[in-house]
DNA sequence: CGCCTTTGACCAGCGC
DNA sequence: GCGCTGGTCAAAGGCG
């Protein structure tokens, strides 16, 4: 139940932030994985994939995204011991259409110059931002995945600054945007609760880090120790990657329908590992279920 | 003192 | 064309 808001209700509405919905169903496949985790900074070995294999065969081909998930926000679940559930999330997308309209956006960062940020503004300058008008903001890789944890902003090896906070449509929750505060690094996420289970954080990463992860300034755990544990939590899902078009019988494999219903691949994957630290409790708490949203 | 959060306003994109 | 909503900016305040 939690982790689904069944049928076509999205939690956050998300169905509204046209641009984060997605354009096109992008899947990637295995091949991807290592490309699609780098780019967002999520460098994994290829182990973590066997890794993830090897403990649930299921998500093999989904390997990918356990990797990245579990980079962030799957080291917690691991951590925790918690539960976690895989699940692939698309946003029906309407097909072509759609895509066109907002996945245009995503244009890489050629458009614009400009946009992509150096520069302007003092600390926003971040590629994706709104640039002057008839410059469209160019949106970087995306996914999003869905957390179960008392904290808003879960810990994943990296500093975040709050650089807004808005009132969501349709929650009582509001969404927060973060930047890494990596002056180099154009990285974003947005946090927000699901209206109907406040239990759960939905988490959206924008970009690639093009860092290190770092230690945390006001305690928590390291990258490594996040990173380890992501080994340990194989969650499943698929990426929706702005960027990679899959096959479409990929990206069907595990429709929309049964994602937005929940009735998915809906695999409860129980990290043995509980390598959690007393103080993590920020740390990307319980993984859910991930959800890859294009972008 | 520096960094981060809060908060209201502004702007752009999208749907009707 | 208009209105709504999302996303971002930037000033002010708070905290370590």
């Amino acid at each position: 139940m939690d982790d689904d808001r069944a049928g076509g209700d999205p939690p956050t509405d998300f169905s509204r932030e046209g641009s984060w919905s997605l354009g096109g169903d992008y899947f990637f496949g295995c091949d991807r994985e290592s490309s699609i985790l780098g780019e967002f900074g999520w460098n994994l070995q290829p182990e973590a994939s066997r890794e993830l294999d090897r403990i649930d065969p299921n998500f093999a081909r989904c390997s990918t995204a356990s990797v990245a998930e579990s980079a962030v926000g799957g080291a917690a679940a691991a951590a925790a011991g918690q539960e976690v559930q895989a699940r692939p999330v698309g946003k029906p997308l309407s097909n072509d259409q759609s895509a066109s309209s907002s996945s245009s956006e995503d244009v890489p960062e050629k458009s614009t110059a400009s946009g992509g940020g150096s520069g302007g503004k003092p600390l926003s300058d971040s590629a994706s931002k709104v640039k002057k008008k008839g410059q469209k903001r160019i949106r970087q890789p995306r996914f999003a995945f869905m957390t179960k944890s008392e904290v808003d902003h879960l810990e994943d090896g990296y500093r975040w600054r709050k650089y807004g906070q808005k009132a969501v449509k349709n929650s009582p929750y509001p969404r927060s945007y973060y930047r890494c505060t990596n002056t180099k690094c154009i990285v974003k996420k947005r946090v927000e609760r699901s209206s109907e289970d406040p239990t759960i954080v939905i988490t959206t990463y924008e970009g690639q880090h093009c860092h290190h992860t770092v230690g945390f300034p006001r305690g928590g755990l390291i990258s490594h120790e996040a990173a380890f544990a992501s080994h340990l939590c194989p969650s499943a899902s698929q990426f929706y990657y702005p960027g990679v078009q899959l096959p479409r019988e990929r990206s069907l494999s595990i429709n929309e329908s049964q994602v937005l219903s929940g009735e998915t691949g809906k695999s409860q994957l129980l990290p043995q590992a509980s390598h959690q630290h007393p103080a993590d409790e920020g740390l990307l708490g319980d993984m859910v279920s991930p959800r890859m949203r294009n972008v």
